[in-house]
DNA sequence: CCTTGTAAGATAGTGGCACTGTCCAATGGA
DNA sequence: TCCATTGGACAGTGCCACTATCTTACAAGG
């Protein structure tokens, strides 16, 4: 198909589909004449990802580009392209070091992973992320201590359960590693969409008092 | 205490802050003369929540501004202003109407709503970031039926009680919406990081083989 | 009193990002 | 043959979160 078809199926604007064949996280399409080529079903498929990865995943273009590149890296194994990959996800705010609140988080997440008997390298991406939030929370006197971090850390540890579970559904390592990606990427919203309809539901049981049913505080 | 001295105990630059004050993040302080202020532990306090709704949470600063808004609205009752803070809270992208794959995600998302008795606004801002998350995981073929969403659904059922709790620790409308938003947001970062934290612990379970606890894939 | 430094506020400018609009030569169907 | 269309190059746009500059008004030391 041509580009105006990839365009129209996807429904992305063919200017955008030209900048993301610029920035590289398409695949030229193959050269049919000096001025046309030809897409393929492959093209469609990976332009959807594309675009989910940055619309829903709200990931960075350039992030996406680095992501895809360890996706499809032919060279490496099946270990070294996941975290390649996942490494290349994007990254929170860092903790401001020599900062006393950023320490105490620091100590804190430590105490929590090691109670957990997580193994983690305190450079990863998310551990810093996570070590600046805990030290927000701090310096705003709210409770972000171990009692409150653990529940949190006891559903991330089951999900990432399902996570697996769902990737392994996949053959081959390109698959698994796309599917990694995609999933962790994509179930972001969905978690944080049903945390924040289950608040709705939780805060309306308990301060709607009797009354009916009405969604008021659903936003 | 002087704008300068406010800058130097948030850690933010003193042209942010004359950013934020010009945007209404912050009140005013008590001008002194006609060109000096005078700023309190209230003034620090509230621009550290700005900052870490902005830089942990990612909240865009027009939102921030209307759901602090919100917060210290006084002529609202608490329900009020709990349902209208949340509402401003940032929204994810909106799905595509007319697209079958969304009616499909529109569904699904609605017989898991149905199953778990949640009642919920389909026009909220989460339920619609929901469906559009569902609707590109499904035109990806990534799965995101009912018995996948499910388990994330009751993991945020989880965490929303515990997120309550915590809310209901405060006393008074005021501190408890500050309190519901802060933890809303600045929570979520703290999910996310721990998701991925896990997804690597669980990864390294099921690939790594014997070996040793080396973080390898943790990203 | 005068100087020098700093404060607050107004306004314009910057840099990054994700596109988007315009132009051009080369086609390719009517 | 002719003219709309295609792919590619490249400059421009709009938004956002700051940031730099400038002006006026003090304030404190000498």
């Amino acid at each position: 198909m041509r580009l105006a078809e990839l365009s129209e199926r996807s429904g992305v604007p063919a200017a955008t589909i030209k900048y993301y064949l610029r920035e590289q996280l398409l695949q030229p399409g193959r050269r049919v004449t000096a001025t046309q080529a030809e897409y393929g079903e492959e093209h469609l498929r990976r332009l959807r990802l594309v675009r989910a990865l940055i619309q829903i995943g709200r990931v960075p273009v350039a992030t996406a580009r680095e992501v895809l590149a360890a996706v499809q890296d032919e060279t490496l194994d099946l270990d070294a392209r996941l975290g390649t990959a996942m490494q290349a996800l994007p990254a929170g705010p860092r903790p401001d070091q020599e900062d006393p609140a950023a320490e105490a988080a620091e100590r804190e997440v430590a105490k929590l992973l090691a109670e957990l008997d997580w193994r983690c390298d305190p450079r990863a991406t998310p551990y810093r992320t996570l070590v600046a939030a805990v030290a927000a929370l701090t310096r705003l006197d709210y409770p972000a201590g171990l009692a409150h971090l653990a529940p949190y850390a006891r559903a991330a540890a089951q999900l990432a359960v399902d996570d697996l579970d769902m990737v392994q559904e996949f053959e081959g390592p390109m698959a698994q590693v796309e599917a990694a990606v995609a999933l962790t990427v994509l179930y972001e919203p969905v978690l944080l969409s049903l945390r924040r309809l289950a608040q709705a539901q939780e805060s309306g049981r308990r301060f709607a008092a009797a009354e009916d049913g009405a969604p008021r505080n659903c936003p």
